[in-house]
Order: C-alpha cells, then sequence, then structure tokens
DNA sequence: TTGAAAGCGCTAACAT
DNA sequence: ATGTTAGCGCTTTCAA
C-alpha cells in the first residue's frame, strides 16, 4: 500500500502514467526519451526521475508503428555445430548491439524456410542476414518489394537470373585455387575431394577454383565424393576410397595422396578416420586441407593446412552494408535505382599448417 | 500501373488494404487471421486471397500492443565459442519456433549487461533465458515486477539471497563427482583441477563436487589453477605445472598424473598442450578428463572422458518451464503465490573415453 | 518549449 | 457471422 511500484505488476507502465507523475503531459515524456527532441533539462529531468521511480521503459512496439522501423535484425542460420557460423553470429551480434540493433535468429535447417520468414516479416525485421543458406527466389522477391534488404552472408543468390540481393563473401575460388596450388607444389598425384552441399554456393565456388586451377596444372581430381559438409558422411567416403569392399585396405598407390574437403569441420573429422580407423600417417602418407579456419583448425593435435575467411573484416562490411541499406531504405525514391545488388568480395589468407606435406 | 503489388512499395500492406478489396470490414480481416475466430469459411477465404494478392502479413507489432504478447524470448549467451552454447541455442531456437516463439539474442561477454536487459524490457520480452551468464540482482527484480519469467540455464542465482528464478541444469556437483570416483580407481595419485570461472555458478558447483569427493577418499587437490574456461588460459596452467622457470620440464612425480578441468574446451587445450608442448603421453603419463561432452570430445584424437550434458532434455526442460511461466503469467493472481522458482536437475552421465586410465 | 490531438495497425468488446 | 467502436502506447504534427 506504501509502495506505488507494487501496484504496476500486472499492466506495464506508460508514458501516461510518468507524465502524471512528473506533473507533465504525455508528449514531454515521449520527448524526454527521444535524443534529439525539443525539451527544457529541467522537463528531462523531472521525468527521468518519475520515469525511474517507476521503473518506465518506452515500448518499442508502439514506437515501431510509427516510425516504421524496429531496430531489429533477422538473422537466418543453419550449421551452428560448424563453429564458423557461431563465432560469426557472436561477431554479428555485438556489433549490432553497439549500434542499437537486436538479432532475431532464425534457424533454418534444411528446408521449409517459408513461413520462416514469414515470421520475420511480420515482425517487421529491418533488414535481413542470410547465412549458411539460400532464399526461394519467390520469398526474396517478397523481401525486395516490401523494401527489406536482404544481405547474403557467404552465399550468393540460388537464382543465376536475380542476383539483385547483395552479399559478402570471401573469394571462395580463390581460396580453393590456392590450397590445390599449393597441394601440387607439395608434389602430391593424387588429389581428392570432398565436396559439401552440392547446391550450396560455397561447395560450387570451391569445388570450381579447384576443378580449375588442377586442370590448369594438367591435373585431374583423383577422386571425388559428397560429405554434405557433414563430418561423419566425409568419413564415410574417406572409408570408401581407403577399404574394398571387404574393409580390407586398398593399395595406396591407388588411394588419394592429398584430400581437399570443402569445410574444416569435415577435413579434422576426416584426419580422424586416416589415423585412427585407417592408420596413416598425416601429411606422410596423406594430406588433408579444410577450409574456413576454424580455432580446431589450428590445435596441435590437427594443425590442418586451410584457408581463412576473415570473419572481423567480413562482419564489418557486413553490418556497413546493412547500416547503408536501412538508411537508404528511409529515403525517398530510393528502391527503384540501386537495386543491382553489390557483392562484397573478402580477401582471405592460406593457413599452411602440418597436415599438408610441404613444397620442397 | 498494371499491378497492384507494385504500389505498396513504400507503406507496407495493412489490413484496411485488404478489407477494402476483399469488401468486408477491417475486424473481419483481423478475425481471418486469428485461428479460433467466428468466420464464415467463406469470407475466410475471400480475405485470405485479397491477402495473398496484397502480400499482406499481419504487423505483430501491433498485435503485441494489444494482446500483451510478443512472442519472443530474449536468450542471454556468451562463450559462443564453447559449441556447448551453440548447441543450446540451436536446439532452443528450433523447438520455440515450432511454438511460434522467436528467439531475441543478446551477447553478453563480460559485465555490462545491464543496459542489455534494458533493451530486452523494451521489446517487451514474454520470457527471458540466461545462460552463460549471471544477472545483477537489482536487474533481476526488475524483470520479477515488471512479471518476466527468467530462467537460468546452467546457472543458478547469484544472490544467494534470492533464488527466486527458475533454473534448469545438469547436477555438475554429481558430475564431478563421478569424475572425481573415476579417476580415483584410475590409480591416480596426484590429481589437479583447472577451475572456470571462479564467480560462474557451474565452476563454483564442479569444484566443490570434485574437493569434497576427493576429501572423502582420503586425497586433496593436488594442484589447481584458474582457467577461466580459456584455453590459453588453462595451457598457461597446465605449463606452469610441468615446467620450472627455466622452462626445464620438472620431475614427473612432482607433477599431476591426473587433470580434470571445468570444461571440455579447457581439457582438450590441455591435451594439445600435454601430448604436443610437453611430449606427455595421454592417458599412460597423464589423464584428463573435462565436462559438458562436447562433439570433438568424441573425435578420435582426443578421446575425451566427460561428463555429458544432456542438452536435448535439458531444452525440454526448459522450454516446459517457459511455456508454463508465460500461460500462468496471463492468469489473473498468479504473480503472488508460485514465486518460489523451480530448479530443475538433469540427469548427465560420466562418458569414459581413453583420455583416462581406466579403473583395473 | 510545451500540450492537445491525430493516428500507427491491430484486437476485443459490443452491437447487430 | 459481421461491422462498429474503442483503445493498446507511442510519435508527431499543429497551435499556443
Amino acid at each position: 500500500m506504501h509502495n506505488t511500484a507494487t501496484h504496476n505488476l500486472r499492466k506495464s507502465v506508460t508514458s501516461h502514467d510518468v507524465a502524471e507523475l512528473a506533473g507533465v503531459s504525455q508528449s514531454a515524456v515521449s520527448r524526454s526519451f527521444t535524443p534529439g527532441a525539443s525539451v527544457a533539462e529541467a522537463t528531462r529531468l523531472k521525468v527521468l526521475q518519475a520515469a525511474k521511480r517507476l521503473g518506465y521503459l518506452p515500448n518499442l512496439h508502439a514506437r515501431t508503428l510509427i516510425t516504421g522501423r524496429t531496430r531489429i535484425v533477422g538473422v537466418v542460420l543453419a550449421h551452428l555445430d560448424n563453429l564458423f557460423y557461431p563465432r560469426f553470429l557472436q561477431l554479428l551480434s555485438e556489433q549490432l548491439q553497439t549500434q542499437g540493433m537486436q538479432v532475431m535468429l532464425f534457424i533454418a535447417e534444411g528446408p521449409g524456410n517459408d513461413d520462416l520468414l514469414e515470421h520475420m516479416l511480420q515482425y517487421r525485421v529491418d533488414a535481413i542476414v542470410l547465412a549458411a543458406t539460400s532464399l526461394s527466389s519467390s520469398l526474396g522477391k517478397a523481401c525486395l518489394q516490401a523494401g527489406i534488404p536482404v544481405v547474403m552472408f557467404n552465399r550468393v543468390s540460388a537464382q543465376s537470373s536475380d542476383r539483385s540481393f547483395h552479399s559478402v563473401r570471401t573469394d571462395q575460388e580463390e581460396g580453393a585455387r590456392q590450397i590445390a596450388l599449393h597441394l601440387i607444389a607439395g608434389g602430391h598425384e593424387r588429389i581428392a575431394y570432398v565436396a559439401g552441399h552440392l547446391d550450396a554456393s560455397t561447395n560450387q565456388e570451391r569445388e570450381n577454383g579447384f576443378r580449375t586451377t588442377l586442370a590448369e596444372q594438367g591435373k585431374a581430381v583423383f577422386a571425388y565424393g559428397v560429405g554434405k559438409y557433414d563430418a561423419a558422411t566425409a568419413q564415410a567416403v574417406v572409408r570408401s576410397w581407403y577399404l574394398d569392399r571387404a574393409g580390407q585396405p586398398r593399395p595406396l598407390s591407388l588411394c588419394p595422396d592429398a584430400i581437399f574437403a570443402a569445410d574444416d569441420q569435415m577435413a579434422l573429422a576426416i584426419m580422424d578416420t586416416l589415423r585412427d580407423e585407417l592408420g596413416l600417417r598425416v601429411p606422410a602418407q596423406v594430406s588433408v586441407a579444410g577450409f574456413d579456419d576454424v580455432p580446431q583448425a589450428s590445435a596441435s593435435a590437427y594443425g590442418l593446412t586451410t584457408y581463412a575467411q576473415p570473419l572481423g573484416p567480413m562482419v564489418q562490411e557486413l553490418v556497413e552494408l546493412l547500416m547503408a541499406q536501412i538508411a537508404q531504405r528511409n529515403e525517398p525514391m530510393a528502391s527503384n535505382k540501386k537495386n543491382k545488388g553489390h557483392a562484397t568480395v573478402v580477401p582471405g589468407q592460406l593457413i599452411v599448417r602440418t597436415s599438408t606435406r610441404q613444397p620442397i
């Protein structure tokens, strides 16, 4: 009875309550919480004090209704067990938080992202980040039409027809090329490739860069398998290469002497299989290389040679793109002009460790 | 000019627009999008058709203003580089999505969670999940007062005074106890502990369970260091145990013959240091055990003995608790009674692998 | 600088 | 079953 706060358990306190306590109008309260608004310092103080006393915080949803901006970024993600993506998510979320924006998370394992995207749209997210997944073109269109910026991270649009989305990524072809050159320089003769998801643009570009470079050097892919960015699947592929149907080891001269896996995740699992199941020495008998440079790759138990994606710079580019897009959206005639879709490519770096035989 | 949709680029289409096109009232539109509402099937169809034609989706913020529910759960997270948490996040997010709820992510690395929590409250999240972090008691109070359910995941309140929060966790003391018993049974004489964050309840409970059990068995902790749940820090601790100031190896008889690290993350890094920097064999010369059972722990390169936290069941419990809390919030006189804070403890499991010397 | 008033897009009585 | 009406909590003209 003696405490005002106890009354407000059920209904949350509103700007009217604050106005009443502070003895000002409700608009004065609103202005006191709006950075550049015209309020006398004295009123602002009165208001802020009353607000604190009541535990008042502006209702962002009400604000959204008027301003049209939510300060929410929808992030679509999968493969959270590949450390590359958690690290990405953490960086992105932190950076956005410092800009006063929040991440709303959407997990898209497998297909069926469609009603997922509807949810995003219902929340009127200010922008959408698509990582580790593609977008059915119809829904992509819906976003563009709704004027919501979409930025792809490490993906390009599945539809070669509409490259109207912005994207941030490393040069995957170049990375794969450097891996290929490194393996060739190491004197490897039978070079194998373990693919990720065949329909993922990451895999397509890595595979393409790898094959092309081998071809340029007069070599072909000696063995090929699809690992689907999954550790167990990749291991099964490798087993099928080194063991015959009876489970007996094949002659090594008939097996790959180097394996490039489309991501570190698979490469690490492959090293395990090679060394502990098949009893092979890495890199003495088989070299292994990956892609991404996840933290585990540098653990001394692996020392995986890989191509590093510079997460920090990539996220920074992404955030800048995002903010620019969002800002531009508020300008009058913006949506009709710059709809080309800008593809930012951040350079990566070959990291040579001990899992590959070194060039002499 | 020929297409209605092209007009709606800037201002998003509202239920009024749909109503007009469908030739019904605006409330009819609202009802058509409300699951149990009373609409004639014919009208509903007309409305849905018009809605599709215009690309209409209900604005959830407007709805929120009335219903008081956002269907947003705020999740506070840190240590996303420890795979335990990404896996947790993925599971939680997926489960919530199936219930039509979304995760809003808040990264809390280090302190300063306070304005972070203000953001959550401004978004009027339906509930808050605190994982990998604690909560300043003042803000915790603010949540309770605002009637927002708070559930701790793998944490208990820092303030022993107010255990008013709900929590879901494994029995950390029991886990540590089983690790201790396993190490003792393995015949180890000099058992060391590498702590996580000293102020984290996970560490306190693990350390406590470990020490107590050793004491019961007439043993003490042979060596102790603080790894702060950080790989590099943990490695430094271990180095200091096995090398003297000059960087020369100490006699093994003066060094630990078993190390229990407060989480897998550190345990794996320690194995690397032990084997590759210090040239020791695991477990022949030193046994290593961890806690969590992250995926890497089962990689054959490590084969880490650890205590598994059953993520699936834990998340399921968490979601149930969450939904129950949210539902209860809408009931009239609920907030004054069941404010005890229920602590759900999910049993874990000792996973014995090859990083520890086996009991004879 | 301040207050009154209109309205953002929706749901929920209340009539009909 | 449907339409009308009154807000939800806020920002933003518009006057004063």
